[in-house]
DNA sequence: AATGAATGAGTTTTCATTCAT
DNA sequence: AATGAATGAAAACTCATTCAT
């Protein structure tokens, strides 16, 4: 029977999870200090380990709890598209407001998990899979629907959206430079539809290559 | 007159980069020692702050020296091709086996490099600007040859390329699965082709591979 | 509530204080070594910097502690005299004591602390100023009894005084020839009063000793 | 046979020692480089070797220096004054001069010479003898010519001066604030020629304790 | 359960000094 | 005689982690 009610257990690990985002987001991983979040959560240091294994661990916990709350902003979005063009280009405005309005934790992301030997089976891979996972349906719905191209590669699909959006997101986050996640999200998605779209009749195009 | 020669300097300068470069692409940047990349390149400590200002400025020189071979590199291949289709490619796969070649030191750009706050206005932005404007000019070319819709945005296809190549060599560097450049290069290059090619009235559209 | 007593805590930074002040004044503070003060202390390096915020701030601690055990020793001793020679007397023979005893730790003080240019305004200034206030109104009250001459400046009895106790001082800690605190605060005392004493109509002076 | 002639010799020496009287005297031994001071000088590094031992003695010899120009000064300054009183109050003046003047070399005199332990018998020593021998013929003439009292201890008197001067003189340098070097010498020399001023008919005093 | 005192490993950087040329 | 490349020792300081209380 624990002393203290499973809530509170509860209320402290969160507290000590938004502590870390706040603090690691601010300054990395590698300056933030334990007794930093620490003090930041209003617990001791000991108690961090109590919660967590480690400094690495309550990284990864910290920025799994923000990928949960990305991804499930992303699937609410994206179903009020109703073409596929509607759903792609909601996708990637979405996806872009992540990165400017969490750009800390973003940027820590991808500097940090991405570096980690131990990401194959991961969490993080497995929401890694669920994010991608949201864009593949739409392809496959896009095919079946007529809407895309049936010989669509829909991997080669996510790598260009995902790389492109992270490319411009990178850029962000270095440049400081504002981003019009709207005008670019229409733009690279449009881009990409315009590729994918099935052949019009009225118009005649040869294999590149 | 200097007491040895400019050219065993050089040489001394080279073998410090070189193992640098080795040191930190295995282990990466916080991790690697001076110690142990002075003992990796057969000098002592101290002779790495005569040629380096500090570590971190061995990095940079490091991942320039790099940069240096694979712009290079690319600009070469890239003369090659003889269409806007073919030089698009080959841009694609040339990038791709650099990131699956060079797995350490590339991973070493991103996750260092990129962070950097003095990123901006550094020696690698310059080297940055090369290599994107080897791929603005490709399109560029290409909308004065017909061969791309004239209201293609150069800046998005940099995005969509330079981002599609570098997350699936991000999967390459993290899966450890062998990637086919040649393949997936054809397959990235081809689908920007399709989406930026302009209409030709009266023709059916095929399929690029 | 804290683990440990806070007399406990105490007792760890007294012994640190210790340990500081006997290996600065043997080695100086340049030459001490962290390292060696946490050995002669007991306690590991990192706890050091627990209780001081670093080396310097762990010097000034160690010959602040030192000072104002040196201050109320001469507050003390100088009480004991009657008359303002008396007590002058007391002033330079006290002092000379503690130059003689704390050898080390005044060499430390002249040579660490004075050059330091945060000196003014800093915890050792103010007990400087101390130090400094009980000559003072020894020799105020010397005026208003009538025992000093009334045109006399502190100031400047200030600094023969002291500078004078220094310069005997530091040549016992150079030669290491053993000083007769007694005769030469005597004599030292002797010469400064009968400077300073006033004029006597109608009466012969004596020599003091 | 020198390849360089005894006089380029000289002129070398006199340079790298000009260039660490400034160099040290700025930053104090410590924090001065050899490396620095070399290039100060316009000579190799390891030029500096060949005319000094080690770093300390290359201090050495620059205060050695400095001293003798000081005593030079001294002396001649000296000569100027007729009486006792004369002659006792240019000592001073002169001395908390060079003080104003070479603030950093004297610094550097108090901080680093006094604390070395080789300082006993030491060329410094030396001259601190022959600069204290000024004051004390100057109490002995005066004794003689009945200007001073015969039972004065002239090393008391030495002892005072100079380490009046010297008090005053290092307040100025750690609170950098102007001296007046002509009042402040005649009230030092007046106060010790006031108490060591034979007996004046007209006045009565008895013996301190 | 919670604390926070205590640990001690680990690393960049500087620079006096040497010596091959 | 002169150079300056090369050495390598030395040390302050930080902080993740542990554990007695």
């Amino acid at each position: 029977m624990p002393v203290i009610s499973t809530e509170r257990m509860r209320d402290r690990r969160d507290s000590i999870l938004a502590a870390a985002s706040r603090v690691f987001s601010q300054k990395g991983f590698q300056a933030a200090s334990i007794a930093e979040i620490a003090r930041a959560a209003g617990v001791s240091d000991g108690l961090v380990y109590k919660y967590f294994e480690n400094k690495r661990e309550l990284l990864i916990s910290a920025l799994t709890a923000f990928y949960e709350r990305v991804i499930d902003d992303l699937e609410q979005q994206v179903e009020l598209g109703e073409t596929f063009a509607d759903r792609l280009r909601l996708l990637v405005q979405t996806h872009l407001g992540v990165f400017v309005r969490d750009t800390g934790l973003c940027r820590l992301f991808i500097s940090e998990v991405r570096v980690a030997t131990d990401y194959p089976g991961s969490a993080i891979q497995v929401l890694n899979k669920r994010y991608t996972a949201v864009l593949l349906r739409i392809v496959h719905d896009g095919i079946r629907n007529g809407e895309v191209r049936p010989d669509t590669d829909p991997r080669v699909v996510r790598d260009l959206l995902f790389g492109a959006v992270e490319h411009v997101a990178w850029r962000h986050v270095t440049t400081r430079k504002a981003i019009d996640c709207d005008r670019l999200g229409r733009q690279i998605a449009g881009m990409i539809v315009g590729g994918i779209a099935p052949p019009r009749p009225a118009a005649r195009r040869r294999a590149a290559s």
